[in-house]
Parts: structure tokens; sequence; C-alpha cells
DNA sequence: ATCCGTGCAAAGTGTTTGCAGCGTT
DNA sequence: AACGCTGCAAACACTTTGCACGGAT
């Protein structure tokens, strides 16, 4: 979720300058990696799709260069890697500003993830630190559940029963 | 986190009820696994571990038993199969009573895994509900942070520095 | 010339599956 | 006899690694 203020190539100025401060140069293997990252926000994409993506593009790339690429942005917090469950980890970009307060809303039927921007947590953060002595810095929230549309269609489903 | 008022052997029955009601066996095999996880509560073991532990009380045992046994568990909510993103996934037992309410203190300086047993999401839930259209059934809430005691060894090096 | 980064293939790791054999009903 | 369950090994899916080559400084 990076600043939508940004357009892409600013974003991706933004995020070339974090590698070359670290010493890592921007490839067009990186770059075009990271274009795929920035157009799909909204998407969780696992290594393989976002491979897929990115041999559009630029068809010579190898699978290796995209995890090692994913891995590398990770490293520098610049994306998050999560993994639901499903057998492969999924990559998304991270906040400009390296806070992190998305949520997650898996549907249990259809398998939809959508991503929300709440927070709310912090009274629960603060009464960790009190009861547990536990500092927190960041946080993942899952809710697992049925997303309107599936509700949508149970609705209907019993309508037509009834 | 099965209802600790109850004896192993009592959870033990509790389970092989849900098994037979169902249409399963409580096998030796099984048992064993079970009896594991209900020794371990509190930890969160990969299935490797899990095998293990159950391979010194069932040395014939095999690993595929044991991942068909924990997957058994899982369809049948006995636990919970979570992955922390270390590759390989844990298991946790459940709340006899189906409900699932612990949050997950996870240390990344010393990799601990603490449980606890706080809530406070209903707030949130509801306001998903209303904001999203989602009706969430289950929810999942890892922190990440510094645990009490890798915090202490920051505070007593200060000083030694200081 | 050096050194980082790449593509490919091989190896590694966690997990699932096919199958023959066993035990219980 | 039927059938669920098991152990073993093979297969699988995702990810990492070794290595020689290529491109930029």
């Amino acid at each position: 979720m990076v600043n939508s203020r940004n357009s892409i190539s600013e974003q991706i100025d933004l995020i070339k300058r974090q590698l070359v401060d670290k010493g890592y140069k921007l490839t067009q293997q990186r770059e075009v990696t990271v274009r795929v990252l920035l157009e799909h926000e909204k998407d969780h994409f696992s290594a393989e799709e976002v491979f897929l993506l990115v041999k559009e593009k630029f068809p010579e790339i190898g699978l290796a260069t995209v995890y090692r690429t994913l891995e590398l942005l990770s490293d520098l917090q610049v994306v998050e890697k999560i993994n639901f469950g499903d057998g492969a980890a999924r990559f998304d970009l991270r906040s400009t500003d390296g806070s992190h307060h998305h949520h997650h809303l898996i549907c249990t039927e259809c398998g939809s993830v959508e991503e929300i921007m709440e927070d709310g947590l912090l009274r629960l953060e603060q009464q960790v630190l009190h009861q547990y002595g536990f500092a927190v810095t960041d946080h993942r929230l899952d809710f697992q559940g049925v997303c309107r549309e599936c509700r949508q269609k149970h609705k209907l489903s019993e309508q037509a029963v009834g």
C-alpha cells in the first residue's frame, strides 16, 4: 500500500533510492518486478504469479531472479511477505512511511482477499505492553468470514427456496 | 487451548467422540498424536516436531500418518493449522467450545511465540460488517515485537554501557 | 578487472499421494 | 469380505543455491 499521491515512476524512484542507498542496483529485472507490484497494489500475488506478469514485459527473466528480488525487497521492508497457508508466500507492497496497518478479509467461500485500512489496535497493543511486557512493533490481523458477494448469493438462494 | 479443567484422558475422550461421530476411528497412532498435542498445549509444533515426539511413544509410526492425522484434526476443527511464514505449518489445539480467541506475541529477536487470551476485537469485527459487508467468523492476530526477556537484556546492556 | 546480478538447472524442504498390507468389524 | 487406516516410497510444489556468464562501474 504505497502512498497513492505519487505516480508509479515517482514511486519507482523512491524505491530505487532505497536500493542504491544500501548498495544495490535497480536493474531492468528489478524495476520490472517492482512495476508489476505497483500496478497490482490491491492483489496479493505469489512469486509465481509475479513471475508470469514480469515475464510478459521481460521474457528473458528467470524465476529465481524474481524470488531473489522479492526477498531483497522484503529485507528492505519495501514489500511484506505474507503466508496465508495455501502453500505459497504472497507479496504486498508496504506503505512508504513504513507503517503497516492494513488487515485482511479472507472469504472462506470464494477465497477472495480484501485489504482494509482500519487499525484500532492501539489500545490492545498498549494492553499487551502493560500486561505481558511485550513491545509491539508490527502486527498482522486476518479475518476469516464471508464476504459481501457470497452473503448476497446466500440471500438470493434463500429467497429462491422460500 | 483446551479447557484445562479436564484431564488429558477426559479430553481424549472428547476428541474421540468428535471423531467417531463423523465416522472416524481413534487409532493408536491418532491417540498418541493427540496426546502429544495435549501435553504441549503451549507450543506451536510443526508436523515434523510432532512426529518426533510421537515416534518416542510409538516408534513404528510414519511421518505421513502424522500429516494425515493433523490434517484430519484440522478439518474437524480440533486443531488449528497456522503458518508463521518460517516454511512449516504449525499446529495448535483449539478451545473445546470452538471459539478461538488467542493471539500470538512473536518476538523478532529470540523467535519465541507466546499465546495470549485477550480478545477485544468485537468492536472492530462489527465495524468490518457495517463498513465492508464482511461477516467475520474467525480471526487471527499476530503481534511482532520484542518480548519481556529480550527487552530486559537490552536494558541490562544499556546499563553496562552507560 | 572487478563485482554484482542473472539465467539455468540442480538440490532442498515441507507436504501429499499411490499402493500394498494390516486390523477391525 | 469389506473397508478404513497405515507405512513406505515416490511424487509434488515451492523455494533456495551453485555456477558460469554478462554487464556496469
